[in-house]
DNA sequence: TTAATATATGAAAACGTGTTCATGTATTGA
DNA sequence: TCAATACATGAACACGTTTTCATATATTAA
């Protein structure tokens, strides 16, 4: 599996998106169904701001999509890839060490 | 499956590391097999000290593992869900976009 | 021990990113 | 239209990270 150039720059960039905690949360509350703005700013405990600002960056990365209803934006992961990224790292976290690490 | 603050901000670490272009060119090289530092050096483009700077940072985070054989020091990935996390990526990006985006 | 090869590391420069604050836009209901 | 709710955005601050350069450490061979 040899990649470009480019996509290896497209992969590290969704990756960098998830490397910010507040992102990562927004990204998970968002895993298993659409969730409004509002709620994410509740649910992860960041201003209502800073949590536009963060969708708007997983928004433009495809990483996750909006909906809206009425007053309210919904947002849910974009795709089946990502949801599937998130959980073989969650699963990567939860397992106990390998052997012959330091 | 609900995590921790501190399991989210384990798994966001991860994730930043991974999102840096030479980061993940040295972590993408290193997924078949064993490299030496040189040999990363030369494929990524990047300079020695640059390769080693990251090496120590993704060996930290047990994203690598090192391994000395006489003066070479060859790193690999530390396990199956990083594989299985960047080959995700991977299918992710080389598939054609899903309905309904913008 | 000395030289050569391979890798690691500390400090500083150059650059980027997360967050807040204030304000703007969109939607609904009266 | 006016007010209220929900979300988006621009500017600026504060902070962190990537990269380079010089130098140090480790291993092997002579």
């Amino acid at each position: 599996m040899a990649l470009t150039d480019d996509q290896t720059v497209e992969i590290a960039e969704i990756f960098r998106l998830m490397g910010d905690p507040t992102r990562l949360k927004i990204l998970i509350y968002c895993l298993d169904g659409p969730v409004a703005v509002g709620d994410l700013a509740q649910a992860t405990g960041a201003s209502q701001s800073l949590v536009s600002h963060h969708l708007r960056l997983l928004r433009a990365a495809r990483i996750l999509r909006a909906e809206r209803r009425g007053k309210k934006v919904y947002y849910a992961a974009a795709d089946d890839h990502i949801r599937t990224v998130v959980g073989d790292m969650i699963d990567h976290v939860a397992e106990p060490a390998e052997d012959g690490e330091d």
